[in-house]
DNA sequence: GTAGTTGCAAAGGATTTGCATTAAG
DNA sequence: CTTAATGCAAATCCTTTGCAACTAC
């Protein structure tokens, strides 16, 4: 499974002609095999064992070409960086505004919302990312938040909390 | 209309017991008429005649403070910097891949997908971010794209292009 | 063999911060 | 008055770039 994702992106990488480098397969080997939505620092340092020449301009540019090819999605979740997520299935996140941690979501399907938008829009479409934000169980549970209404006793820097 | 989310905005900010300075309800005032999501630096300069003094820290500072409040929203477009977009209805945007041109769209309401995600993550959901890529229709003419298949003749930075 | 890649260091650019000054409530 | 907000400049941090050395094909 994680293997046939592997085959079919370093595939991709020879359709159209981009050399297959021990970086870029050790990299992408990471991120087919890792869910943790990691920034570039993360790659870099998870991956100095196994590569330990490895340049931070070669992650940002790997990432960069995955982006580019549609293999891996960009993702904000309020820190400083980007974070990468490997895009094998379609899905789509829940962002924590406290933490800012990254959970997947694999339903409900979107695609149609691609459609209408196209409709309305008169674009092309090829894609979309979508990004729920809230409180995930342990902040709320931390915060002592249980029902919407909690939040307005936070003095917290909550986007979209009224 | 505009009238009446400049004046629901600015009641905002004294709910919460923020300061209505000049600079912020200039710079709400000028998110509240121009639907051009507009970057940092399109704001500095376009208020710089009614604001000689203006600094570019207060207008980080104040947008930051309207995303936290959840007047306003964040978007990236591929280009370098953040761009804003004052969030009187819920929306989302198409996102031109190739000229960066952002256009709303006001349908299908997405709400049911925030009560899916909260469901399926557990998270106690705030709002969300929806961003459609694709070529605009201005592009799709310059570069001679009227159908998905053509998008393989490219050799554009497109991402999600395959 | 040769064009594409890498690693390194330096450069670039967006955003933040420190602090004295100013002004909202 | 009091405390938050502003403006300015310097600082920070993420990301990109230039280029010589290397290597996938």
């Amino acid at each position: 499974m994680a293997e046939d994702m592997l085959t079919q992106s370093i595939q991709q990488l020879k359709n159209h002609k981009i050399r297959v480098t021990p970086q870029r397969q050790i990299i992408l080997t990471y991120l087919v095999t890792h869910h943790n939505h990691p920034s570039v620092e993360t790659i870099y340092q998870d991956l100095e064992t196994q590569l330990p020449n490895l340049s931070l301009a070669t992650v940002y540019n790997t990432l960069k070409l995955f982006v580019d090819l549609g293999i891996v999605i960009e993702l904000q979740n309020g820190d400083a960086g980007t974070h990468y997520d490997f895009f094998g299935r379609p899905h789509y996140h829940v962002v924590c505004e406290n933490c800012g941690k990254i959970t997947d979501v694999f339903e409900p399907d979107l695609s149609s919302v691609e459609v209408k938008a196209a409709e309305i829009s008169g674009y092309l479409v090829t894609g979309h990312n979508m990004e729920v934000y809230g409180l995930c169980p342990d902040c709320q549970k931390a915060l002592g938040v249980t029902q919407p209404s909690d939040l307005k006793r936070l003095n917290l820097n909550l986007s979209h909390s009224e």
